[in-house]
DNA sequence: TTCCAGGCAATAC
DNA sequence: GTATTGCATGGA
């Protein structure tokens, strides 16, 4: 029996499709985060792997609802693609993400990064992601994973944080250690690796808001 | 008011 | 090599 694939049965009977990346789109007249839950047709071109690429930077230890402002800002004025970002003053583009948080390096790290994938022609390598100034192991998954479909999972605080909670990792496990206990207990789907790490968060989001014996629980069943 | 969110780089030891 | 610290807004 694969734990690592009975917690992820679990999750998705319990919550469903998540349908990430978030793209940002109109509903009903105004910008904001739009799921596409049990699609993978997205992303669909450039400028949705760079918008993704974009949001993976601005997402870093920030809540999603800051980012999703910061998004909306440079979507109004056409500057949500690589174009955008590199023609606009970098002063400018601190005022625009502002509500994202940590806006000073934040510009000077989505300045970086736009300029290098503006000469991409391949998909990218998690080595050469991880070159860049600014961007993690977390973040060089999440744009592997989300924006270029490769099978690389995406550890977060999240992952650890239920993982250790049931006893599957220690405590100090390494984000290389944690990652590669996904990805020998999986198949190497992009869709499941997708929707598992979506599905992770989703968890620790409620889950932690909820009363202990709901923890209790889960961790019971997905013991069995 | 305090705490923390879908981390990372720089610095300290 | 591992531990600590700065970065910043907005919502609970």
């Amino acid at each position: 029996m694969n734990k690592i694939l009975q917690i992820y049965k679990l999750l998705y009977n319990e919550y469903g499709p998540q349908g990430w990346w978030p793209l940002i789109a109109y509903k009903n007249g105004k910008l904001t985060t739009k799921y596409h839950p049990s699609d993978f047709s997205y992303p669909k071109d450039t400028d949705q792997r760079f918008e993704i690429s974009i949001g993976a930077i601005l997402t870093q230890n920030t809540a999603w609802k800051n980012v999703e402002k910061a998004l909306i800002n440079l979507k109004k004025q056409e500057l949500l693609n690589c174009k955008g970002i590199i023609e606009i003053k970098e002063e400018e583009l601190k005022n625009q993400i502002r509500p994202s948080g940590y806006y000073n390096q934040k510009a000077e790290r989505l300045k970086i990064f736009a300029r290098w994938f503006s000469s991409l022609n391949h998909k990218p390598k998690r080595e050469e992601l991880l070159a860049l100034k600014g961007i993690g192991p977390e973040t060089a998954d999440s744009i592997l994973l989300y924006a270029y479909k490769i099978p690389s999972f995406v550890v977060d605080a999240y992952t650890k944080r239920i993982l250790y909670g049931l006893k599957i990792i220690d405590k100090d496990s390494t984000y290389d250690e944690v990652k590669h206990l996904f990805e020998q207990n999986l198949p190497q789907d992009f869709r499941l690796y997708q929707e598992y790490h979506a599905l992770l968060v989703e968890h620790a989001k409620r889950f932690y808001l909820k009363k202990k014996q709901d923890k209790e629980d889960f961790i019971k069943v997905s013991q069995k």
